[in-house]
DNA sequence: AGCGTCAAGAAACGCGCGTTTGAAGCGGGC
DNA sequence: GCCCGCTTCAAACGCGCGTTTCTTGACGCT
């Protein structure tokens, strides 16, 4: 049988001292997944890049379904608890209703910290938005279902926002995620030819602001 | 050989009185692909559901991939023309100059008309959306690099905005892509389950203008 | 009638894929 | 010293895929 329920490998969060082979396929497939897609990359792939064997998907993680699936919650999981986090300390701040512009910091911030040039959770990222439209049957799922986490915001939004009808919060939140969803390599390629490089998408403080201006003014509207 | 040259079908917009196969073919890939994603969808697929022979789509077009190409080329077209119209439309009510809502308008509505239930292009839509993230290294090719259509959007948005820097516009651009790429199945459905289904997705009109305060409201921001 | 051309059909090819198998290596525990 | 569990390894299996091949049919022309 194989260790697949154990799940101890940590992607690079803490040194490989256990489990090596496993957290070296981990890694490895969520950068290529992330680059190349998820139908692009196979198990060869994988194997050849992480320098292991070619049973090691199937030893370790059972299938490459599985080994999807692990990379794909462990990181929703961990951007998720970003995200609440720094909603959480607004709230703190703000007596238990922050208001709109914190509420959208708390939910773009984390996202394009992860998409900082160098970070080490930037193929993450790329890898989680890759999920919302080729991911497996399952991911799709849990994303389309799960929307727990998404509903502190919206009910943040909507007592920031007494005058607005729920309805309107939801759409807005829809854009929101739009906005956010938008920052992919080949997009991020696409605006860099459009504005002829004058766009610099490495500053990541000056996006975070530039969405957060453009969100707050729509939500106000 | 196979004439893959003439490209002649054309999905349902003209009655199928010529090379009726390759139509079949055309309009049953089409749907397949946008329902189930291009890697999920082979070739038997296609032909079974168009009730035509196997080989069918490597004589009519060559290739599983030139086909998708074709379908990608010309719905791409299609949607430009329809953008670029209103956009000279609006230009031509307002001397040349248009402002930003219209010019918003003209950058969402013709995606929205055929996103509206029942609409003949409403599958094509979806299809457009899958190619961003999923198409052949050729399709993306064409979106990265062929920024010329966008380029009048954000050259009319520089004009209408003097006072914003150009930078600021490409991105406020980028958002409001974000926006419409944000419409896919998928995407439409969480809303709803969020919403817990009080956002009404087939109210189009209403989408349209929710779409245009939102982005307009960011972009005057 | 005979021929040439184009479309449709049946069957197979070859390849790459995810996965499985069974053997070999390598520890620590009695 | 020997066994036992866990991990690694090389090799192969079986399957579905896109594509090709060759045959058959349909139709117009002289």
């Amino acid at each position: 049988m194989s260790p697949t329920d154990p799940a101890t490998a940590d992607g690079a969060e803490a040194p490989e001292v256990e489990a090596a082979t496993k957290n070296l396929v981990f890694n490895a497939a969520e950068r290529l997944f992330a680059l190349n897609g998820f139908q692009n990359v196979s198990v060869r792939d994988i194997t050849a890049e992480a320098g292991v064997n070619l049973a090691s998907v199937n030893y370790h993680f059972g299938s490459k379904d599985a080994l999807l699936f692990e990379i794909f919650r462990r990181r929703t999981v961990e951007l998720s608890r970003d995200r609440a986090k720094m909603l959480h300390e607004a709230a703190d701040r703000h007596g238990g209703n922050p208001p709109v512009r914190e509420i959208l910091t708390a939910l773009f911030a984390p996202v394009l910290r992860w998409l900082s040039p160098g970070h080490e959770r930037r193929v993450s990222l790329q890898f989680l938005i890759r999920a919302r439209s080729e991911g497996t049957q399952e991911m799709r799922d849990v994303l389309r279902t799960d929307v727990s986490h998404l509903r502190r915001f919206s009910d943040a939004l909507i007592a920031a926002l007494p005058q607005l009808p729920p309805e309107e919060v939801y759409w807005r939140v829809h854009f929101a995620l739009g906005m956010i969803h938008q920052n992919r390599f080949a997009e991020l390629d696409r605006l860099n030819v459009l504005s002829e490089g004058i766009t610099r998408e490495d500053d990541i403080d000056g996006l975070l602001k530039r969405m957060v201006d453009f969100a707050e003014a729509g939500f106000l509207a």
